[in-house]
DNA sequence: CACTGTGAATGCATTCACAGCG
DNA sequence: CGCTGTGAATGCATTCACAGTG
């Protein structure tokens, strides 16, 4: 047995963590095509990864599978979503920024499916400032601070330029926010207890251009 | 010795790839800023790092520091672009889908001075085939693969929805194409001797839920 | 003396391989 | 049987710690 049986596990990796939402995925795909069974091999195979390595992410959590039939799809998917914290509750999501990035954000249908709802959208340019986007209004960035602590904001996106995107993430944090992603290029400095992830587009365009210059060159 | 001493080593971990383009640009900007030397410490801190792990990564690629003083910024500035593949020469890159997504992958300043050239951008829209956005006139999709193929792209980006992700990154495939960034969410099917790495916007927030669940429920 | 470059040690993550179950 | 769940083995990646150098 993994854990206590019921409760969270002590120590999930966080590439496991990463591949939950894959599987979350997957799972939803698979029981709107009425699939009520999977194996650790097909889901596996869907995915890209190996079955062993499917067993054991969800051998974190407890015991989902049944020997010889494999998963429940529908069971499997509910226990997903709560261990990811996507079911029931929904997060509370603050973007700065309101650039082509960040209306691809707003844009996305992912994020409301999954319970993430933006409640605070800034801005510095006053031709955006007032505008209405996917619903909210646009309001100017001096005011993040505040609207993220009236708003109770989880989690904060910084989607502006690099030259402003500590100014933002000190705005954010002055505000509570606990949980922050940076889509700009460029380290940020936040205080221990705010969890920052920085997503960088261009670092996948140099590794590929690394591995394709090592085949190209000889 | 780390390696024979001018060529490329056998065996550089995928993490330290990524890692470099993080070097590259902070040793941008202190070039810029006239420092000439650097600690492999004050580099660590200054990208969330340690300074063994820079030293480390380093060291696979040959020998660039003076013991007791650092590394000479430029030198280990212009080594590093070569070992990465953006010295002289550039990368043709095609570009599928001007949503939002795409739009923003376009004005992205850090790629074109990093020699990443936009030299195809499909779309299916007939409203903006035709228009020209970032200097590029947008073609309809249905062109890619000749495309790409003319224009001898080497690297594919994808940034159409899920639904014609798949169709867009065998046509890609079918235009030569051995290198491709996804940012449709899902998976794809590509032939062994392409390079496809997939970026999912909504892993990112997902990870932070989890987190924030653990937090906040006990 | 301050700093690099690197064996050796440690710590994660993945994979193997198989006992055990329905 | 077919498939899960998991110890044990392997393979990466990071960190330690220090000999060696300008």
């Amino acid at each position: 047995m993994t854990n206590g049986g019921n409760g969270q596990p002590r120590q999930v990796p966080d590439a496991c963590v990463a591949r939950l939402s894959l599987y979350l995925r997957e799972l939803s795909r698979l029981s709107s095509k009425r699939v009520s069974f999977v194996s650790s091999r097909r889901l596996a195979e869907q995915l890209g990864l190996t079955d062993a390595q499917v067993r054991r992410d969800l051998s974190y959590f407890g015991q989902f599978g049944t020997s010889g039939r494999g998963y429940e799809v529908r069971r499997l998917h509910d226990r997903l979503t709560a261990i990811l914290g996507v079911s029931g509750r929904t997060w509370n999501v603050a973007l700065a920024g309101v650039g082509n990035l960040g209306s691809a954000l707003l844009a996305y249908r992912g994020f409301q499916e999954r319970g993430f709802l933006f409640r605070v959208v800034v801005d510095t340019d006053p031709q955006k400032i007032g505008r209405t986007v996917q619903g909210i209004t646009v309001a100017p960035a001096s005011r993040l601070a505040q609207l993220a602590r009236e708003q109770r904001i989880h989690i904060g996106l910084i989607a502006v330029p690099v030259s402003a995107a500590q100014a933002v993430c000190d705005q954010l944090v002055a505000g509570g926010v606990k949980a922050i992603v940076n889509f700009a290029p460029g380290r940020l400095d936040v205080p221990s207890g705010v969890r920052l992830r920085t997503v960088d587009l261009a670092v996948e365009l140099e590794s590929l251009a690394f591995h394709l210059a090592r085949i190209n060159n000889r």
